[in-house]
DNA sequence: AAATATTTTTAGTTTTGTCTAAATTTTAAT
DNA sequence: ATTAAAATTTAGACAAAACTAAAAATATTT
Protein backbone atom coordinates (compact mmCIF):
# COMPACT_ATOMS: atom_id res chain seq x y z
CA UNK A 1 0.00 0.00 0.00
CA UNK A 2 1.03 3.16 -0.62
CA UNK A 3 1.39 6.10 1.24
CA UNK A 4 -1.42 7.90 -0.18
CA UNK A 5 -3.87 4.91 -0.14
CA UNK A 6 -2.91 4.71 3.71
CA UNK A 7 -3.82 8.21 4.08
CA UNK A 8 -6.97 8.01 2.58
CA UNK A 9 -7.72 4.51 4.72
CA UNK A 10 -7.26 6.51 7.64
CA UNK A 11 -9.10 9.33 6.82
CA UNK A 12 -12.40 6.85 5.60
CA UNK A 13 -11.75 5.26 9.35
CA UNK A 14 -12.03 8.24 11.10
CA UNK A 15 -15.24 9.63 9.02
CA UNK A 16 -16.83 6.21 9.76
CA UNK A 17 -17.37 6.98 13.28
CA UNK A 18 -19.87 9.92 12.52
CA UNK A 19 -20.80 8.19 8.74
CA UNK A 20 -21.63 4.73 9.34
CA UNK A 21 -23.75 4.31 6.83
CA UNK A 22 -21.17 5.87 4.17
CA UNK A 23 -18.48 8.34 3.69
CA UNK A 24 -19.20 10.70 1.47
CA UNK A 25 -16.24 11.79 -1.18
CA UNK A 26 -16.62 15.31 0.02
CA UNK A 27 -15.50 14.92 3.62
CA UNK A 28 -12.69 12.45 2.32
CA UNK A 29 -11.71 15.50 0.31
CA UNK A 30 -11.90 18.06 3.14
CA UNK A 31 -9.78 16.05 5.48
CA UNK A 32 -6.97 14.95 3.23
CA UNK A 33 -7.16 18.30 1.68
CA UNK A 34 -7.41 17.56 -1.88
CA UNK A 35 -10.48 17.66 -4.25
CA UNK A 36 -13.18 15.73 -4.48
CA UNK A 37 -12.15 14.27 -8.01
CA UNK A 38 -9.62 12.92 -6.81
CA UNK A 39 -11.22 11.19 -4.51
CA UNK A 40 -13.41 9.59 -6.57
CA UNK A 41 -9.83 8.39 -8.51
CA UNK A 42 -8.55 7.42 -5.28
CA UNK A 43 -11.53 5.42 -3.66
CA UNK A 44 -11.74 3.60 -7.04
CA UNK A 45 -8.29 1.97 -6.48
CA UNK A 46 -8.71 1.53 -2.72
CA UNK A 47 -12.28 -0.83 -4.00
CA UNK A 48 -10.25 -2.28 -6.61
CA UNK A 49 -8.26 -3.69 -3.51
CA UNK A 50 -11.14 -4.53 -1.68
CA UNK A 51 -10.31 -2.08 0.94
CA UNK A 52 -13.47 -0.07 0.98
CA UNK A 53 -16.74 -1.09 -0.83
CA UNK A 54 -17.43 1.88 -2.82
CA UNK A 55 -20.85 2.27 -4.85
CA UNK A 56 -21.25 5.41 -7.46
CA UNK A 57 -22.30 8.13 -5.28
CA UNK A 58 -23.30 6.48 -2.21
CA UNK A 59 -20.38 6.83 -0.36
CA UNK A 60 -17.62 4.45 0.77
CA UNK A 61 -17.62 1.87 3.77
CA UNK A 62 -14.63 -0.41 4.88
CA UNK A 63 -14.43 -3.90 3.90
CA UNK A 64 -13.24 -6.04 7.25
CA UNK A 65 -9.52 -6.09 5.35
CA UNK A 66 -9.75 -2.16 5.24
CA UNK A 67 -10.83 -1.75 8.45
CA UNK A 68 -8.03 -3.71 9.93
CA UNK A 69 -5.62 -1.91 7.61
CA UNK A 70 -7.13 1.51 8.62
CA UNK A 71 -6.84 0.23 12.62
CA UNK A 72 -2.90 -0.62 12.45
CA UNK A 73 -2.28 2.89 10.81
CA UNK A 74 -3.92 4.13 13.62
CA UNK A 75 -2.43 1.87 15.77
CA UNK A 76 1.10 3.18 14.89
CA UNK A 77 0.21 6.80 14.51
CA UNK A 78 -0.56 6.55 18.12
CA UNK A 79 2.44 4.23 19.30
CA UNK A 80 5.09 6.57 17.56
CA UNK A 81 2.99 9.55 19.89
CA UNK A 82 3.29 8.06 22.91
CA UNK A 83 7.03 7.47 22.08
CA UNK A 84 7.96 10.68 21.40
CA UNK A 85 5.85 12.41 24.00
CA UNK A 86 7.35 9.47 26.88
CA UNK A 87 10.92 8.76 25.20
CA UNK A 88 12.16 11.68 23.57
CA UNK A 89 10.16 14.56 25.76
CA UNK A 90 7.85 15.86 23.04
CA UNK A 91 4.85 17.96 24.28
CA UNK A 92 1.58 16.85 23.31
CA UNK A 93 1.21 19.64 21.18
CA UNK A 94 4.38 19.05 18.78
CA UNK A 95 3.69 14.97 18.55
CA UNK A 96 0.85 14.97 15.53
CA UNK A 97 2.81 15.91 12.61
CA UNK A 98 5.86 13.70 12.71
CA UNK A 99 3.51 11.20 13.47
CA UNK A 100 1.60 11.15 10.45
CA UNK A 101 5.03 10.81 8.74
CA UNK A 102 6.13 8.11 11.07
CA UNK A 103 2.70 5.52 10.72
CA UNK A 104 3.94 5.26 6.98
CA UNK A 105 6.92 2.71 8.11
CA UNK A 106 6.34 -0.29 7.36
CA UNK A 107 7.55 -3.03 9.42
CA UNK A 108 5.35 -5.25 11.86
CA UNK A 109 8.64 -6.17 13.38
CA UNK A 110 9.11 -2.95 14.54
CA UNK A 111 6.13 -1.28 15.98
CA UNK A 112 5.59 -4.83 18.00
CA UNK A 113 9.05 -4.19 19.68
CA UNK A 114 8.09 -0.41 20.12
CA UNK A 115 4.60 -1.75 21.72
CA UNK A 116 6.41 -3.86 24.14
CA UNK A 117 9.37 -0.91 24.44
CA UNK A 118 6.82 1.48 25.75
CA UNK A 119 4.99 -0.96 28.10
CA UNK A 120 1.92 -1.59 25.97
CA UNK A 121 0.54 1.88 26.48
CA UNK A 122 -3.62 1.59 25.97
CA UNK A 123 -3.71 5.37 25.04
CA UNK A 124 -2.04 7.86 23.23
CA UNK A 125 -0.66 11.65 24.45
CA UNK A 126 -4.39 12.41 23.45
CA UNK A 127 -6.16 10.02 25.31
CA UNK A 128 -7.26 8.13 22.47
CA UNK A 129 -7.11 4.36 22.08
CA UNK A 130 -4.40 2.58 21.07
CA UNK A 131 -5.33 -0.61 18.94
CA UNK A 132 -3.55 -3.82 20.03
CA UNK A 133 -1.70 -5.88 17.66
CA UNK A 134 -4.85 -7.63 16.78
CA UNK A 135 -6.87 -4.46 15.76
CA UNK A 136 -8.65 -4.81 19.52
CA UNK A 137 -9.53 -1.21 21.28
CA UNK A 138 -10.35 -1.07 24.49
CA UNK A 139 -13.04 1.13 24.98
CA UNK A 140 -12.64 4.17 27.44
CA UNK A 141 -15.52 5.23 29.27
CA UNK A 142 -15.92 8.87 28.35
CA UNK A 143 -17.89 12.02 27.69
CA UNK A 144 -17.96 15.53 26.70
CA UNK A 145 -17.73 18.02 29.01
CA UNK A 146 -20.09 19.75 27.88
CA UNK A 147 -22.49 17.06 28.44
CA UNK A 148 -21.93 17.10 31.93
CA UNK A 149 -24.78 19.19 34.57
CA UNK A 150 -24.06 21.96 36.65
CA UNK A 151 -22.48 19.89 40.19
CA UNK A 152 -21.27 17.03 38.14
CA UNK A 153 -17.21 16.46 38.61
CA UNK A 154 -15.35 14.20 36.31
CA UNK A 155 -11.67 13.49 35.27
CA UNK A 156 -10.27 14.65 32.28
CA UNK A 157 -8.87 11.61 30.07
CA UNK A 158 -9.02 12.76 27.12
CA UNK A 159 -8.95 15.92 24.15
CA UNK A 160 -11.63 15.71 21.09
CA UNK A 161 -9.38 18.19 18.64
CA UNK A 162 -5.65 17.48 18.92
CA UNK A 163 -4.88 21.46 17.23
CA UNK A 164 -2.25 22.16 18.73
CA UNK A 165 -3.43 25.90 19.62
CA UNK A 166 -6.11 24.02 21.99
CA UNK A 167 -3.60 21.91 23.30
CA UNK A 168 -1.67 25.01 24.03
CA UNK A 169 -4.59 26.89 25.28
CA UNK A 170 -5.36 23.49 27.69
CA UNK A 171 -1.34 23.90 28.99
CA UNK A 172 -1.99 27.49 29.91
CA UNK A 173 -5.05 26.89 31.48
CA UNK A 174 -2.85 24.29 33.80
CA UNK A 175 -5.46 21.72 32.09
CA UNK A 176 -3.95 17.93 31.66
CA UNK A 177 -5.13 14.71 31.27
CA UNK A 178 -5.88 13.49 34.92
CA UNK A 179 -6.77 17.06 36.04
CA UNK A 180 -10.21 16.90 38.10
CA UNK A 181 -12.91 19.13 36.86
CA UNK A 182 -16.39 20.27 38.74
CA UNK A 183 -19.01 22.05 36.46
CA UNK A 184 -20.06 24.71 38.85
CA UNK A 185 -22.22 27.20 36.53
CA UNK A 186 -23.55 26.82 33.17
CA UNK A 187 -24.07 30.28 31.33
CA UNK A 188 -27.63 29.68 29.13
CA UNK A 189 -26.62 32.35 26.90
CA UNK A 190 -23.40 31.20 25.27
CA UNK A 191 -22.86 27.69 27.18
CA UNK A 192 -19.87 29.24 28.42
CA UNK A 193 -18.79 26.81 31.93
CA UNK A 194 -17.74 27.85 35.25
CA UNK A 195 -15.64 25.40 36.08
CA UNK A 196 -13.30 23.92 38.60
CA UNK A 197 -10.19 22.62 37.87
CA UNK A 198 -7.41 20.93 40.34
CA UNK A 199 -8.65 23.24 42.78
CA UNK A 200 -8.40 26.05 40.70
CA UNK A 201 -11.68 28.59 39.33
CA UNK A 202 -12.43 29.39 35.97
CA UNK A 203 -14.50 29.77 32.84
CA UNK A 204 -14.07 28.21 29.57
CA UNK A 205 -16.43 28.47 26.46
CA UNK A 206 -18.78 26.02 25.16
CA UNK A 207 -16.23 25.31 22.17
CA UNK A 208 -13.83 24.12 24.67
CA UNK A 209 -15.97 22.10 26.85
CA UNK A 210 -17.01 20.73 22.97
CA UNK A 211 -13.86 19.46 23.20
CA UNK A 212 -12.22 17.69 26.22
CA UNK A 213 -13.79 14.09 27.33
CA UNK A 214 -14.22 13.41 31.09
CA UNK A 215 -14.84 10.71 33.15
CA UNK A 216 -17.64 11.16 35.61
CA UNK A 217 -16.39 10.80 38.80
CA UNK A 218 -19.28 9.61 41.30
CA UNK B 1 13.26 17.28 -0.74
CA UNK B 2 11.02 13.94 -1.66
CA UNK B 3 12.43 10.72 -1.01
CA UNK B 4 13.93 10.01 -4.03
CA UNK B 5 15.99 12.48 -4.33
CA UNK B 6 17.30 11.98 -0.92
CA UNK B 7 18.41 8.01 -1.89
CA UNK B 8 20.19 9.21 -5.28
CA UNK B 9 21.72 11.83 -2.11
CA UNK B 10 23.40 9.40 0.00
CA UNK B 11 23.96 7.17 -3.04
CA UNK B 12 26.28 10.15 -4.69
CA UNK B 13 27.58 10.62 -1.33
CA UNK B 14 28.37 7.19 -0.70
CA UNK B 15 30.14 7.03 -3.61
CA UNK B 16 32.38 10.05 -3.57
CA UNK B 17 34.55 7.71 -1.02
CA UNK B 18 35.47 5.83 -4.18
CA UNK B 19 35.36 8.64 -6.99
CA UNK B 20 36.13 11.81 -5.33
CA UNK B 21 36.66 13.00 -8.73
CA UNK B 22 32.88 12.68 -9.98
CA UNK B 23 30.70 9.75 -9.44
CA UNK B 24 29.46 8.18 -13.02
CA UNK B 25 25.94 7.87 -14.42
CA UNK B 26 26.49 3.69 -14.10
CA UNK B 27 27.85 3.54 -10.27
CA UNK B 28 24.72 5.31 -9.46
CA UNK B 29 22.29 2.81 -11.45
CA UNK B 30 23.73 0.05 -9.90
CA UNK B 31 23.23 0.93 -6.12
CA UNK B 32 19.87 2.77 -6.84
CA UNK B 33 19.19 -0.17 -8.83
CA UNK B 34 17.74 2.10 -11.52
CA UNK B 35 18.39 2.67 -15.11
CA UNK B 36 21.22 4.88 -16.33
CA UNK B 37 18.64 6.67 -18.24
CA UNK B 38 16.60 7.46 -14.70
CA UNK B 39 20.23 8.71 -12.92
CA UNK B 40 20.56 10.96 -15.98
CA UNK B 41 17.00 12.85 -15.57
CA UNK B 42 17.34 12.61 -11.49
CA UNK B 43 20.53 14.25 -11.42
CA UNK B 44 19.73 17.37 -13.69
CA UNK B 45 17.05 18.09 -10.76
CA UNK B 46 19.50 17.39 -8.09
CA UNK B 47 22.28 20.16 -10.34
CA UNK B 48 18.73 22.50 -10.50
CA UNK B 49 18.77 22.25 -6.97
CA UNK B 50 21.96 22.96 -6.28
CA UNK B 51 23.15 19.88 -4.35
CA UNK B 52 25.23 18.69 -6.69
CA UNK B 53 27.22 19.84 -9.69
CA UNK B 54 27.32 18.09 -13.13
CA UNK B 55 28.71 18.50 -16.13
CA UNK B 56 27.23 15.81 -19.28
CA UNK B 57 29.10 12.79 -19.32
CA UNK B 58 31.66 13.77 -16.95
CA UNK B 59 29.96 12.47 -13.39
CA UNK B 60 28.91 14.56 -10.65
CA UNK B 61 30.54 15.75 -7.12
CA UNK B 62 28.15 16.96 -4.22
CA UNK B 63 28.10 20.46 -3.55
CA UNK B 64 28.72 21.83 -0.24
CA UNK B 65 25.00 22.17 0.09
CA UNK B 66 24.64 18.83 -1.43
CA UNK B 67 27.25 17.26 1.02
CA UNK B 68 25.72 18.56 4.41
CA UNK B 69 21.89 16.76 3.51
CA UNK B 70 24.01 13.80 2.19
CA UNK B 71 25.27 13.27 5.44
CA UNK B 72 22.40 14.44 7.42
CA UNK B 73 20.12 11.45 5.86
CA UNK B 74 23.30 8.76 6.80
CA UNK B 75 23.32 10.81 10.30
CA UNK B 76 19.38 9.75 10.57
CA UNK B 77 20.02 6.56 8.99
CA UNK B 78 22.85 5.88 11.32
CA UNK B 79 21.05 6.71 14.39
CA UNK B 80 17.99 5.03 13.95
CA UNK B 81 19.87 2.02 13.71
CA UNK B 82 21.59 2.37 16.67
CA UNK B 83 17.92 2.92 17.94
CA UNK B 84 16.62 -0.46 16.88
CA UNK B 85 19.76 -2.48 18.08
CA UNK B 86 19.96 -0.51 21.59
CA UNK B 87 15.96 0.36 22.49
CA UNK B 88 14.56 -2.71 20.16
CA UNK B 89 16.95 -5.54 20.53
CA UNK B 90 17.03 -5.36 16.99
CA UNK B 91 19.85 -7.82 15.59
CA UNK B 92 22.88 -6.16 13.76
CA UNK B 93 21.84 -7.76 10.47
CA UNK B 94 17.58 -6.60 10.69
CA UNK B 95 17.98 -2.28 10.84
CA UNK B 96 19.24 -1.67 7.72
CA UNK B 97 16.01 -2.42 5.53
CA UNK B 98 14.01 -0.21 8.48
CA UNK B 99 16.56 2.47 8.53
CA UNK B 100 15.83 3.01 4.85
CA UNK B 101 12.57 4.04 5.72
CA UNK B 102 13.36 6.00 8.64
CA UNK B 103 15.92 8.15 7.94
CA UNK B 104 13.76 9.63 5.27
CA UNK B 105 11.40 11.31 8.37
CA UNK B 106 11.19 15.00 8.13
CA UNK B 107 12.46 16.29 11.99
CA UNK B 108 15.12 18.10 13.26
CA UNK B 109 13.36 18.31 16.32
CA UNK B 110 13.38 14.28 16.24
CA UNK B 111 16.66 13.33 15.30
CA UNK B 112 18.55 15.71 17.83
CA UNK B 113 16.11 14.37 20.99
CA UNK B 114 16.56 11.22 19.47
CA UNK B 115 20.13 11.46 19.52
CA UNK B 116 20.69 12.74 23.13
CA UNK B 117 18.26 9.57 23.67
CA UNK B 118 20.76 7.48 22.75
CA UNK B 119 23.86 9.40 24.76
CA UNK B 120 25.10 11.09 21.25
CA UNK B 121 26.81 7.96 20.04
CA UNK B 122 29.74 8.22 17.58
CA UNK B 123 28.99 4.82 15.48
CA UNK B 124 26.23 2.61 14.13
CA UNK B 125 25.92 -0.76 15.20
CA UNK B 126 28.34 -1.85 11.84
CA UNK B 127 30.88 0.31 13.12
CA UNK B 128 29.93 3.25 10.89
CA UNK B 129 30.94 6.79 11.65
CA UNK B 130 27.77 9.07 12.94
CA UNK B 131 27.53 12.45 11.98
CA UNK B 132 26.97 14.94 14.51
CA UNK B 133 24.14 17.74 14.17
CA UNK B 134 26.52 19.80 12.21
CA UNK B 135 27.65 17.39 10.04
CA UNK B 136 30.95 16.24 11.70
CA UNK B 137 32.45 12.79 11.44
CA UNK B 138 34.68 11.71 13.94
CA UNK B 139 37.35 9.98 12.18
CA UNK B 140 37.80 6.27 13.45
CA UNK B 141 41.03 4.75 13.05
CA UNK B 142 40.92 1.51 11.33
CA UNK B 143 42.11 -1.01 8.41
CA UNK B 144 40.70 -3.75 6.61
CA UNK B 145 41.87 -7.08 8.27
CA UNK B 146 43.33 -8.29 5.13
CA UNK B 147 46.01 -5.49 5.46
CA UNK B 148 46.90 -7.10 8.41
CA UNK B 149 50.32 -8.95 8.78
CA UNK B 150 51.20 -12.84 10.44
CA UNK B 151 51.67 -11.93 14.05
CA UNK B 152 49.46 -8.81 14.26
CA UNK B 153 46.44 -8.37 16.34
CA UNK B 154 43.41 -6.15 16.18
CA UNK B 155 40.19 -5.79 17.50
CA UNK B 156 37.43 -5.65 15.49
CA UNK B 157 35.59 -2.19 15.28
CA UNK B 158 33.37 -2.25 12.24
CA UNK B 159 32.40 -4.33 8.87
CA UNK B 160 33.00 -2.89 5.61
CA UNK B 161 29.13 -5.18 3.87
CA UNK B 162 26.71 -4.87 6.34
CA UNK B 163 24.69 -7.20 4.31
CA UNK B 164 22.75 -9.66 6.66
CA UNK B 165 24.05 -12.80 4.99
CA UNK B 166 27.17 -11.45 5.88
CA UNK B 167 26.61 -10.40 9.33
CA UNK B 168 24.72 -13.83 10.56
CA UNK B 169 27.76 -15.52 9.07
CA UNK B 170 29.68 -13.18 11.58
CA UNK B 171 27.43 -13.93 14.66
CA UNK B 172 27.70 -17.59 13.62
CA UNK B 173 31.30 -17.36 14.18
CA UNK B 174 30.93 -16.04 17.34
CA UNK B 175 32.59 -12.63 15.84
CA UNK B 176 31.68 -9.26 17.05
CA UNK B 177 32.36 -5.81 17.55
CA UNK B 178 35.10 -6.08 20.13
CA UNK B 179 36.43 -9.09 19.16
CA UNK B 180 40.17 -9.47 19.95
CA UNK B 181 41.76 -10.65 16.28
CA UNK B 182 44.87 -12.66 15.89
CA UNK B 183 46.35 -13.03 12.53
CA UNK B 184 48.66 -16.55 12.98
CA UNK B 185 48.74 -17.75 9.39
CA UNK B 186 48.29 -16.78 5.51
CA UNK B 187 47.50 -18.87 2.27
CA UNK B 188 49.20 -18.00 -0.19
CA UNK B 189 46.62 -19.64 -2.56
CA UNK B 190 44.07 -18.32 -1.61
CA UNK B 191 44.83 -15.23 0.59
CA UNK B 192 42.60 -17.37 3.17
CA UNK B 193 43.50 -16.28 6.83
CA UNK B 194 43.95 -18.48 9.73
CA UNK B 195 43.25 -16.24 13.07
CA UNK B 196 42.61 -16.59 16.45
CA UNK B 197 39.35 -14.40 17.81
CA UNK B 198 38.80 -14.32 21.43
CA UNK B 199 40.79 -17.16 21.66
CA UNK B 200 39.32 -19.81 19.49
CA UNK B 201 41.32 -20.37 16.09
CA UNK B 202 39.58 -20.62 12.69
CA UNK B 203 39.94 -20.29 9.16
CA UNK B 204 38.10 -17.38 7.35
CA UNK B 205 38.67 -16.51 3.61
CA UNK B 206 39.87 -13.09 1.87
CA UNK B 207 36.40 -11.96 0.99
CA UNK B 208 35.82 -12.13 5.01
CA UNK B 209 38.57 -10.65 5.76
CA UNK B 210 38.13 -7.83 2.74
CA UNK B 211 35.11 -7.01 5.04
CA UNK B 212 36.35 -6.50 8.40
CA UNK B 213 37.56 -3.17 9.94
CA UNK B 214 39.99 -3.76 12.92
CA UNK B 215 41.78 -1.25 14.80
CA UNK B 216 45.49 -2.43 15.56
CA UNK B 217 46.27 -3.32 19.18
CA UNK B 218 50.27 -2.35 19.74
C1' DA C 1 44.13 6.98 -36.73
C1' DA C 2 40.22 4.28 -37.51
C1' DA C 3 37.14 0.98 -35.86
C1' DT C 4 34.78 -0.93 -32.08
C1' DA C 5 32.91 -1.06 -27.57
C1' DT C 6 31.14 1.25 -23.63
C1' DT C 7 28.90 4.86 -21.34
C1' DT C 8 25.75 8.45 -21.24
C1' DT C 9 22.10 11.17 -22.90
C1' DT C 10 17.80 12.05 -25.46
C1' DA C 11 13.18 10.96 -27.03
C1' DG C 12 9.13 9.00 -26.26
C1' DT C 13 6.11 6.04 -22.84
C1' DT C 14 4.04 4.52 -18.51
C1' DT C 15 2.18 4.79 -13.77
C1' DT C 16 0.71 7.31 -9.75
C1' DG C 17 -1.54 10.93 -7.80
C1' DT C 18 -3.09 15.17 -8.44
C1' DC C 19 -5.73 19.04 -10.79
C1' DT C 20 -9.61 21.91 -13.62
C1' DA C 21 -13.63 22.06 -16.18
C1' DA C 22 -17.59 19.86 -17.87
C1' DA C 23 -21.14 16.39 -17.48
C1' DT C 24 -24.05 13.61 -14.65
C1' DT C 25 -26.58 12.19 -10.63
C1' DT C 26 -28.72 13.07 -6.37
C1' DT C 27 -30.92 16.12 -3.08
C1' DA C 28 -33.55 20.11 -1.79
C1' DA C 29 -36.76 23.74 -2.81
C1' DT C 30 -40.34 25.69 -5.02
C1' DA D 1 -43.56 17.39 -10.35
C1' DT D 2 -40.44 20.62 -11.94
C1' DT D 3 -36.73 23.31 -11.13
C1' DA D 4 -32.63 24.76 -8.78
C1' DA D 5 -28.73 23.57 -6.01
C1' DA D 6 -25.29 20.58 -4.39
C1' DA D 7 -22.51 16.57 -4.69
C1' DT D 8 -20.15 13.36 -7.50
C1' DT D 9 -18.11 11.49 -11.45
C1' DT D 10 -15.86 11.76 -16.04
C1' DA D 11 -12.65 13.63 -19.34
C1' DG D 12 -8.52 15.50 -20.26
C1' DA D 13 -4.13 17.46 -18.58
C1' DC D 14 0.13 17.68 -15.79
C1' DA D 15 4.32 16.65 -12.84
C1' DA D 16 7.26 13.13 -10.76
C1' DA D 17 9.80 9.18 -11.28
C1' DA D 18 10.49 5.40 -13.51
C1' DC D 19 11.19 2.65 -18.07
C1' DT D 20 12.87 1.12 -23.28
C1' DA D 21 15.00 2.04 -27.48
C1' DA D 22 17.74 4.95 -30.24
C1' DA D 23 21.26 8.53 -30.74
C1' DA D 24 25.43 10.73 -29.30
C1' DA D 25 29.71 11.13 -26.84
C1' DT D 26 33.65 9.04 -24.78
C1' DA D 27 36.94 5.29 -24.10
C1' DT D 28 39.38 1.31 -25.75
C1' DT D 29 41.35 -1.67 -29.20
C1' DT D 30 43.42 -2.88 -33.15
MN1 LIG E 1 -2.19 12.46 16.05
MN1 LIG F 1 -3.14 11.40 19.19
MN1 LIG G 1 22.43 0.67 7.14
MN1 LIG H 1 24.94 0.81 9.51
Amino acid sequence: MTHSEENYLKVIYHLSVVSPRGVNTNAIAGMIESKASSVTDMVKKLAEKELILYQKYQGVTLTEKGLLAAKMIVRKHRLWEVFLVEKLDFTWDEVHDVAEELEHIKSEKLINKLDAFLGFPTEDPHGDPIPNAKGEIKKIDKQLLSDLETGQKGICVGVKDSASSFLQYLDKQQIALGSKIEIIGKETFDMSLTIIVDGKEMIISNKIANNLFVKLAT
